[in-house]
DNA sequence: CACCCGGAAGGCTA
DNA sequence: TTAGCCTTCCGGGT
């Protein structure tokens, strides 16, 4: 019953159930293509962004269900009881210079989850702090045991019938939404419902929706020169998650079949974020060359990190995986200065050369002829991809 | 010391 | 089971 635990196909039940309950304008499901736990992840603007009349009460749904789940787990735990903030969690395995992770008050509905910048590059915890009301949520790491409501909703698995009632994982709850309450959250939701739109910045588009900005937007501290020395928790948006057993820490993004798993992908988002929040860690030296620069390897690979759950991330190892991409010309390195690389294909072009195979036949055939023809080949190649992908539905507004 | 490089092996996901 | 995409580790170079 723990919308974090929800697998896709509930993900999409419980879509489903939520247009029939609340009568709202169908969601193309596709948009939402993702687990529970990248649900959560997803902010109030990126659900108003996938589904635009319907996003506001989908969300505010869904944090209603967030904080039931978390409550049950409170009260099933019932450990943290002592107090102020409570040292529940470890995010992950040995957690290497991370910064502490804030959870918020999950009463506040239009907030999912705050995040600290990364701090100190000392501590290793997360810290979920308490309901209002009581103590907080304890979530384990390590463990990958999954507290409360530990039968999981994989077990109504995709044999369940496609019926007007409430998926499985939901009928098992009492209630789980209640409809009015849900219309007054959007009611009284402080801010109007208002579609995210991501301006194209020059001549590289944003990828917009495909990155949960906002969780990412909250574990960085505002733009600034230098990294403030963190103060108080900034407002971020990552809901109260449970540490990824297996997934991924900031989302399984939807609305692209790339999605942000992919680290060019990432690095673009970054880039191209409209608010240039990620200009202290990276930044374009000629965007119309596609030429960036790492200004802050360690916090970029620590986001990176954070972006795929593998909080041991370094900028060695980052590095070794845009070198990967040196291979397939997607990336190369701007001779003569430390930090400084190059996009060699349009992010349009990327987005739809899913198979890097593809770019690696096309690379090596460049290179068994000759370097002339390199660009025209690999070009050729993706269009031929870009062809087959544009029969398939497009998401983008570039 | 920090960055850069690419081989090798392995993990995770679809 | 497999391919893709890294992640991790490494030895070596600048």
């Amino acid at each position: 019953n723990d919308p974090r635990q929800w697998s896709k196909h509930n993900v999409s039940m419980w879509l489903e159930w939520c247009t029939e309950q609340f009568s709202l304008v169908p969601t193309d499901s596709e948009n939402f293509h993702m687990n529970g736990k990248a649900l959560c992840l997803l902010s109030k603007a990126d659900f108003l962004e996938r589904a635009p009349k319907a996003g506001d009460v989908l969300f505010n749904a869904l944090q209603l269900l967030l904080h039931r789940a978390l409550h049950t787990a409170r009260l099933t735990n019932g450990t943290h009881g002592n107090g102020s903030v409570p040292r529940n969690t470890v995010i992950t395995r040995d957690i290497q210079g991370f910064g502490q992770v804030l959870l918020q008050d999950p009463a506040s509905y239009n907030q999912p989850l705050q995040v600290s910048p990364l701090s100190a590059e000392v501590d290793s915890t997360v810290i979920l702090s308490p309901d209002p009301s009581s103590g907080g949520e304890s979530v384990q790491g390590d463990s990958g045991g999954q507290q409360a409501g530990s039968s999981t909703p994989s077990s109504n698995g995709p044999g369940s019938a496609k019926t007007s009632s409430p998926p499985p994982s939901l009928t098992a709850t009492p209630l789980l939404v209640d409809k009015q309450g849900v219309m007054d959250l959007v009611r009284r939701s402080p801010t109007p419902p208002t579609p995210v739109v991501f301006p194209p910045r020059g001549g590289v588009s944003a990828f917009p929706g495909m990155l949960p900005d906002v969780a990412l937007h909250s574990m960085l501290p505002p733009v600034a020169a230098k990294p403030p020395v963190l103060p108080a928790p900034v407002a971020l948006t990552v809901p109260p998650v449970t540490p990824p057993a297996t997934g991924r820490v900031v989302a399984d993004a939807p609305g692209d079949k790339m999605s942000v798993r992919l680290l060019w992908d990432f690095l673009q988002q970054l880039l191209n974020d409209p608010e240039q929040k990620y200009r202290y860690c990276i930044t374009w030296k000629d965007q119309g060359k596609g030429v960036f620069k790492i200004t802050d390897p360690h916090r970029l690979a620590k986001l990176w990190g954070m972006q795929k759950n593998h909080l041991n991330m370094n900028f060695d190892k980052m590095s070794r995986a845009m070198r990967y991409y040196y291979r397939v010309k997607i990336l190369q390195k701007e001779p003569g200065e430390r930090l400084c690389y190059r996009f060699l294909r349009p992010p349009t072009e990327l987005r739809y050369c899913k198979q890097r195979s593809l770019l690696d036949r096309t690379v090596s055939s460049d290179a068994a002829a000759n370097r002339e023809g390199e660009e025209e080949e690999a070009s050729s190649a993706l269009d031929m991809s870009i062809k087959e992908e544009c029969l398939s539905p497009c998401l983008e507004n570039d």
